[in-house]
DNA sequence: TTGTAAGCGTTATCAG
DNA sequence: CTGATAACGCTTACAA
């Protein structure tokens, strides 16, 4: 392997000056630089990236948490990050968790460890309380609302385009609603933001027996419609937790020659558009790019991503 | 920040000692091992990642080039890579390359600068024989049968489930199929598989006009169909790049109420399965496990992954 | 079993 | 403008 070394002694100069050429610095006169560039190009020689990091004390890498790949949200948020990495001249490593909190432990030690310069959790089990701490060995971002814990967040503002929904839904005189949300409640922020903004348009809380949780693909939406099939439950609408999700809902439906319940979808999908139904989108590219943005320190604080309901 | 020297000072012993307790070596007491181990608990010492893997030359990250996330192609592959890296304890950085050989040339670049240890290229635009020079900065690993250029490989054996839907269509006395295929057959790999297997079975090559290329996503099966209708071509048989996309071409039918031909798919996605229509297991996070393996230098040499005609 | 000291390949400070 | 040299924080021969 070649080192800074070598092209300072076969030019003829010192590793400083090197040094200063290789990274484009002032204070190296117009021959000097070109005589070691020479020699560069000659040995083909390029810096070693880990010793450039450990000299400088940071990596360019910023370190991603995902639960699971497939999830539509996770992939445009993915995409947001990447895209914005990229144009920053980071890397971006992708941290899977499947939910689990002593994983995303693991990662935050991987920071304190400086094998990263910054982390975002695209969502997370364990409490944001206990990530408070990392925050001296680098940036730590969460992707929801951390209310008033003190971490960078960026984050979809969720109420204002489900209450239009909903409202939209109420004008049109539907009462008997299905709610097909991610996960649980208590641990979903979605899901939550959901049930507050039903309860605040309707006056009332959401039917318990109409709402589904734990459904995050197409295969759950069918399985859910399935559900209420089988409970004899028949909603007159679903609001369902994403487009796909909506799609296959009313695939059940059509495959058992059963009259659909009017439908409503999440994240602005293809699926979406071509059913023709109405859907949110939350932009999570953008809220993506923001949080790799916190991540690697150009912003700071909290950002709040606006979101859109589209009706058709 | 503190060190292992200041765990050294402060414990008394050497810092080779404590590197020694760091990595769980033998040659050191147990009495000591514990003083040592205390006052790294009470220094909350953790060792810097930067540093370690400049000392050992490794740094435990893979990098994979990835042209865009959503395809499931990609996302599939993408989660074989991610599980065996998991479980053998390496990080995966995610490199984005939209098909620019430039890009792609650039990662080669990184890995020369030692910023990973391998590099998996799950899809590309420029030459392979372009890769091998690299081959000695770290281990190289394509995702698709690079002949024979002598480079790291794993990918799915196309031709016998090909040749075995092409069978399947031909019994059932299909005669105007049409080829639904991903990007030109000059340069997809999997498009002139395609080609090649049906060109055998049937014994003459398909219709221009019948094969579509640029395919990747249901929207773009939609716009296929749109293709065929408004060129008055009626294919009474479609064989797709993807179990969605035949699902896409599947809905511009039914949305314009028009007669849909038989259809196939490939990847075997549930929403082929709910259409009940044939395809092609190609067993992709098989090929990202694989890949992985190749690139951490855990096995060498081309890994075909067997793939599965699944009639339906 | 433990310690000394030489790397690993850069960057950055401070003289000249 | 250029050069010594001390970091950066760890691993690992080689000694003791």
């Amino acid at each position: 392997m070649t080192t800074i070394r070598d092209v300072a002694r076969i030019s003829g100069y010192s590793v400083s000056t090197v040094s200063r050429v290789l990274n484009h610095k002032n204070y190296v006169s117009d021959g000097v630089r070109r005589n070691i560039q020479k020699v560069i190009n000659d040995l083909d020689y390029v810096p070693n990236d880990v010793a450039r990091d450990l000299s400088r004390g940071r990596t360019k890498n910023i370190g991603v948490v995902v639960p699971n790949v497939e999830h539509p949200y996770y992939t445009d948020i993915i995409r947001g990050i990447m895209a914005a990495a990229f144009a920053a001249g980071y890397n971006v490593l992708m941290l899977p968790s499947r939910y689990e909190p002593q994983v995303e432990h693991g990662y935050l030690d991987q920071l304190r460890r400086r094998a990263f310069d910054g982390l975002i959790f695209t969502s997370h089990t364990m409490p944001v309380a206990d990530m408070v701490p990392y925050k001296k060995y680098g940036e730590v971002v969460v992707c929801h609302d951390p209310g008033s814990i003190d971490i960078s967040a960026a984050y979809t503002e969720r109420g204002p385009s489900y209450r239009a929904a909903f409202r939209w839904i109420q004008r049109r005189h539907y009462h008997n609603v299905g709610l097909v949300l991610p996960r649980g409640v208590d641990i979903s922020a979605t899901s939550s933001a959901t049930i507050v903004a039903y309860t605040r348009v309707f006056g009332t809380a959401p039917e318990p027996r109409l709402v589904r949780t734990g459904v995050m693909s197409y295969s759950d939406g069918y399985a859910a419609a399935e559900y209420y099939h089988s409970q004899n439950l028949a909603p007159d609408f679903i609001f369902a937790n994403g487009d796909d999700i909506a799609a296959g809902i009313l695939q059940y439906y059509r495959d058992n020659h059963l009259q659909a319940p009017a439908l409503m979808g999440q994240e602005n999908q293809l699926s979406g558009q071509l059913l023709g139904i109405p859907t949110i989108d939350h932009h999570f590219r953008d809220v993506g790019a923001a949080a790799l943005r916190l991540a690697i320190g150009a912003a700071s604080g909290q950002f709040p991503v606006h979101s859109d309901f589209i009706p058709r």
